[in-house]
DNA sequence: AATTGTTTAAAACATCCGTTTTTATGGAGA
DNA sequence: TCTCCATAAAAACGGATGTTTTAAACAATT
């Protein structure tokens, strides 16, 4: 108890103010003091601030990784060779990406801390990221190709990315969203109702018309007409 | 000559710098020693560091919401009083956008700044624009309402904030996905290119169909069927 | 030519940072 | 009981940060 107790209040406290405001925004004794925790008990369980950063990122992505793999084990196995749905695909991570905060703090910290990475200086946690999870994510654009055989390539690479950008955007910064529309629309609206809302329009942005090409297009910089 | 050429070096150079590395990680002496300037000539000309990095977003928030007014006033004239369509709407926002920082630097360092405007901490940098430019995007808002007259309204409100982290993602990002991409499929891809595949998913995402009522639907959180 | 106001330059200030070192504590094994 | 060792606590270190102060340079005005 004495142990995990320590380890276990820095990483509860290091992932939401991480999440509020930042990692370089945030200081150790921001953490430390918050947790109730002697300064130097980061560095000496963890090692550095950056290892502190990467140890609340697995504590998330362990356990998806490890649900996500299994989910597209159950659905391989149930649709043994023959394609999968997009429709499915996009729902089975929903669920996993639900199931994983659902356990402990909220969803909303896990996406704020995915957008964070992402927009992050040097990219060198995403890079950590890629290297450490790349797999789980293969597999499943691989899957997401094989159900949109008439997408090229890169179209769909990028419409995956659009569609990253819409959800990290939207659910990391969910608190700001929700009390502008709160305060124009008075309606609460939850995660779950967003995600309800979400779906449509990113099976829609997927199964998009290709866009025209713009071989002879021509520049028409300044006027409009 | 002496006056304005200091100021416009730490603007060009801070706009820079934060739009590569974040404001908390640049520090004012990254900023003058880049720009070849005194250290105390920030806090002299802006007053602080706060008040530098608004002027940067003035330096280009300023011209755009000036452009896209008389944009708008344009198309209210030739439409003249007849409801505007989405894509017309969509596009001349998009061709204002693409404007104004071709007079400068480019496109990325916007978008860049923009995104950590929206993920910063306490988001006191989104009041300040929603403050300082809130009027020429209510104005936009409600053109798009009178376009899309069957969407409800908060569904109008959640699918424009979706489309709008498609594209803060995707360009202020864009260093990064860049790279992805070049890796995978080996193409170079611009921003008009980019552009040019934004728009079909924007728009099918705008009119996709309304996401079921959810009142009757059962929780379903672990097994998948 | 002297003075004024504006801008630059250099130095110093106080504060905060991540990390390391040193000291204390408290329980498990001999 | 004594020893050992993992943890905790406290203090200190070196460095970086935003800001302020002081002094110099310069141009414009009288």
């Amino acid at each position: 108890m004495a142990q995990s107790d320590t380890v276990t209040r820095i990483l509860d406290t290091a992932e939401v103010l991480f999440a509020e405001r930042g990692f370089a925004e945030t200081s150790l004794r921001n953490i430390t003091s918050k947790a109730r925790v002697n300064l130097a008990a980061v560095n000496y369980h963890f090692g550095s601030k950056k290892a502190l950063i990467q140890a609340v990122f697995a504590r998330y992505l362990d356990p998806f990784s490890q649900r996500f793999h299994s989910a597209l084990d159950d659905l391989e196995a149930r649709y043994s060779g023959r394609d999968i749905p997009l429709e499915v695909l996009l729902e089975t991570m929903a669920t996993t990406v639900l199931e994983v905060p659902a356990e402990r703090n909220s969803l909303k910290v896990f996406m704020r801390l995915l957008g964070l990475a992402y927009s992050q200086a040097q990219g060198h946690l995403r890079r950590y990221i890629q290297q450490e999870y790349g797999d789980v994510f293969s597999r499943f654009t691989d899957l997401v190709r094989r159900a949109t055989p008439d997408l090229p390539d890169a179209e769909r690479f990028w419409r995956l990315h659009f569609m990253l950008g819409t959800v990290i955007f939207t659910l990391s910064g969910l608190d700001a969203l929700r009390d502008i529309a709160e305060k124009d629309y008075r309606q609460q609206v939850s995660v779950r109702d967003l995600i309800r809302r979400l779906r449509p329009v990113v099976v829609a942005a997927m199964n998009a018309p290709l866009p025209v090409e713009l071989d002879m297009e021509l520049r028409e910089d300044t006027a409009t007409g």
